[in-house]
DNA sequence: TGCTAATTGCTAATCATTCTCGTTTAGCAG
DNA sequence: CTGCTAAACGAGAATGATTAGCAATTAGCA
């Protein structure tokens, strides 16, 4: 009663792309390497796959602000991002307050939260 | 030397608008309540006069992943946001857990944070 | 080797947001 | 108060990201 996930060509090659990624990739910047390995393969499909991925647990969403969405392998242990203002990359910062309960009413059902700390990065800081 | 910003009068509405809001409202949730107050505004003209009274300092834009922005008066105390999953409502969550502190590396110049909140509203936890 | 449903490529359709352009009007000089 | 002009407006086209529809292709299995 379960799905047949199909282990076609182009969601290996997708896969792939990701597990040699070093940053999240926006599912555009993820076609182009796709490309690379395989042309002719749908901007389209790059969507479905990824959405694919994501529901599979194989992918982990990037939200930032203003951005199109971008993409990392799961797996990682619990973690948030710095966002720099200037040149726009995303770097990973271990760990968690923990104490992310807040003043939530009692009524209000918590599910998860995201934390996203902007600012410049070593580079960038270093220009200025 | 300056700009002259008109003093229109769906520019007046729009701004009566977002201080009477008690939560972040999108371009299309301040459409609807700027039209009870005074019909025939075009939606065009809400994007325009959201970006210029950002502009000018007036509002602050507030992200919720894959979903459009949103926007609350600026000026308010250092405060956070909870996203209902279910109806999609955004609310404001008093104060912050303070020990935003993280093991952003030393060389890295922080700017400030962004957290929300996922989970289920009153009403929509209520509803299950 | 053959069958069939999942997947693909392509295109049309959404959604949020911006842009264009001809018309209206706030703000100001006379 | 009257006119002028550039800012702002309304309507609708354009853009960029993402999703949906559909006929053709193909992975997985008998
Ligand atoms: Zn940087
Ligand atoms: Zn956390
Ligand atoms: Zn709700
Ligand atoms: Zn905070």
């Amino acid at each position: 009663m379960e799905k047949s996930p199909r282990n076609t060509k182009q969601r290996r090659t997708l896969a792939q792309v990701f597990a040699g990624a070093d940053q999240p990739l926006s599912v555009e910047e993820a076609w182009v390497r796709v490309r690379r390995l395989q042309p002719r393969v749908a901007l389209g499909t790059m969507y479905r796959n990824v959405r694919g991925l994501l529901e599979q647990g194989e992918l982990a969403v990037v939200h930032f602000p203003g951005q199109a969405a971008r993409y990392e392998l799961e797996g990682k242990a619990h973690h948030h991002h710095f966002e720099c203002r200037s040149c726009n990359q995303a770097f990973d910062l271990s760990g968690c307050t923990d104490k992310v309960r807040f003043k939530v009413p009692r009524s209000f059902k918590v599910h998860g939260h995201e934390i996203i700390v902007y600012g410049l990065c070593a580079k960038c800081a270093a220009k200025r």
